[in-house]
DNA sequence: CCCATCAATCGCAATATTACGATAAATAAA
DNA sequence: TTTATTTATCGTAATATTGCGATTGATGGG
């Protein structure tokens, strides 16, 4: 117990729900956020942007690297972050995919 | 630890985490592309569709109740569920929004 | 009334996630 | 070379999630 049953899924299910996870924490969403405003490569001062330690900071940038959505290229010292233009079209898409196949009807509930 | 510190977030960043949390696991994705799928109300036959146990899927359910994108109306001895569409065009219309905000332009990385 | 059925909830076990301090590895600056 | 800076990783603690069996409460049929 304890573990997700991914077995009894399909793999577009599994796929799509761990594109979601992915975004299911604020600090993601907020370093997504800060990397899109920038528009830039930006070295680690995302530390410093939100209240968290930098070990946190690390795992959650981890996380994001996991599925795709940013790149890090090692800068000297320090690491660049840029959002991977073509992994976020690709969540665009898909997320747009899911919400589309709803068309309204006369439900009664 | 061990507790997300929405405290140092936004509302709006919070709110949009838990969004895509709700959907952050394949038998919710499931039910609600099953709930699509009939366009719908549809009674409690999604335990048989899904390979869970009944309060597993019960749990999940609840969920989804949680953040509103289904409807669950009592029908004699059994409960029927259906997508809310308002809330479905919302969420719809939120992560759209979220997305659209990247201009690819060149990045280093 | 009595029994069957359905779905929410409780209680529990296993595992995952979140967060952080400490450490390690790599590079830059002195 | 020595020191400082930066970031990944390790180890750990607290909490959350997932899943299920058992129970409960409600309704319908007999």
């Amino acid at each position: 117990m304890g573990t997700t049953k991914t077995e009894i899924f399909t793999e577009k299910q599994n796929k799509l729900a761990g594109m979601m996870k992915a975004l299911g924490h604020p600090a993601r969403i907020a370093i997504l956020q800060y990397l899109v405003k920038k528009q830039a490569c930006v070295c680690n001062d995302i530390v410093g942007e939100l209240g968290l330690a930098q070990a946190t900071i690390s795992q959650h940038l981890a996380e994001l690297k996991k599925v795709g959505l940013i790149n890090g290229t090692i800068e000297g010292t320090s690491v660049c972050y840029c959002i991977d233009a073509k992994v976020w079209e690709h969540f665009k898409t898909v997320f747009e995919g899911f919400f589309v196949k709803y068309v309204n009807k006369d439900n009664c509930c």
